[in-house]
DNA sequence: GGAGAGTGTAAACAGCGTTAACTGTCAGGT
DNA sequence: ACCTGACAGTTAACGCTGTTTACACTCTCC
């Protein structure tokens, strides 16, 4: 019964990892289906119904990935390996890494569907989940988990966007080291160890009255 | 003479603000001008070419916000500024930013025109120049500033776009203290300090062997 | 005064998402 | 066995899109 809508998800995810968002249109959809265009309206209402069914297994995909880091042994690992894994999604699937966040901004800036926002959120909460257990086993300086992962997640998807935008001219293994040590240089700073300890109750000390090194943190402050 | 062309321009940017990129089209465009479609490839080649001026305006829109900046007295102040900047913009003109970076995007991932890639250059080499000024006055601890830039900017972008979104959920003065809290998360392992330099002597010393933490740092090291 | 550039027009084309009206096919109930 | 209704497809059409073609008007310059 829906067959044929599982069919035609199937076509419509090839057609746009191929033509695009620009090139995904409702009649070459159904002629690759073998069908014509209106019969499409009989198992999804439009156009971004479709397209909205599209992310969603986009989302699978970047699932599977993030899945598998989890069988890492150690919450470090796991942390490490979860960086990987998107890191991997991005680069082999960039049509699917592009979609899942050009979607929402594509409608204009009005309403994301709830469907696609618990998708992300669940991918946020992934990561949370990375730091918190990192924390908790040490390997993170304990902080507010939810905003660390945010920290982090907000770098790797910067990052990872500016890349497949070709912005950053540097073929892919550049890149991938780019993308490490971009970690790396967050992470001197996240990351647990005796120093750091320190380093955090000098700021800690000094929060309120102007730095001296001249450098406001953009007024935020260390919390 | 050019004139005209002026005009138009003037009446897109208005047009795309107010309607998106969906909203935006020749015919609303034409009409808003006071003519009718065709006459508008008179003055630019296509939809596409009148986009990418917009996008060119959204420049200079930027440029200026980043450009105060400059006035700020010492050069962590200056580099605070320009974060701030930043986020000034894409708050007070979140469909230029949004412009500015999806227009490559919604073209399929081919090619960026030179125009826009240089323009986004800019941007970069803006910030680097503020790391670099940084560490030459011992304000953030030396380094490649290309890459420290690059980190810095991918972050702000990815949370600015994440914002944005409205996937934080957050409102606007919380993400502004958001904003600051995870820039100041990243500068704390940024930051030129007696424990900062240890920090580093630290990682350094341990480069090559595998971290007693469990955490990889995705494979890429301390440089 | 004629030539030619510059700037506008109306008409048209191909493509788009989507809808309306119609057709065939198959399952279930009386 | 026959009618009913749901289901899945069709063709034709509407209004929109970006863009091109052919034509007209108005200036400037020689």
């Amino acid at each position: 019964m829906t067959d044929q809508r599982e069919h035609i998800l199937g076509c419509a995810c090839d057609l746009y990892l191929e033509a695009g968002l620009e090139g995904f249109s409702m009649r070459k959809l159904a002629q690759q289906v073998g069908v014509t265009a209106p019969a499409l309206y009989r198992h999804f209402e439009n156009r971004e119904d479709l397209l909205l069914q599209v992310v969603g297994e986009a989302h699978n995909v970047l699932g599977s990935y993030l899945y598998r880091a989890l069988s890492a042994p150690t919450p470090g690992q796991r942390f490490s390996a979860a960086g990987e894994a998107y890191l991997e999604f991005a680069l082999e699937h960039p049509r699917y890494f592009q979609i899942m966040h050009a979607f929402a901004e594509h409608l204009g800036l009005s309403e994301v569907p709830a469907e696609l926002e618990e998708r992300t959120a669940a991918v946020k909460r992934f990561w949370d989940d990375r730091v918190r257990e990192c924390m908790d086993s040490g390997v993170l300086r304990r902080d507010d988990p939810d905003r660390v992962g945010l920290t982090l997640w907000a770098h790797a998807y910067g990052l990872l966007s500016l890349y497949l935008r070709g912005l950053l001219d540097a073929p892919e293994s550049a890149f991938r080291v780019l993308y490490s040590d971009s970690f790396a240089r967050i992470l001197r700073g996240l990351g647990t160890s005796e120093y750091g300890a320190e380093l955090d109750h000098h700021l800690l000390s000094h929060s309120g009255e102007p730095d001296s090194s001249g450098i406001s943190v953009l007024e935020g402050g260390t919390p």
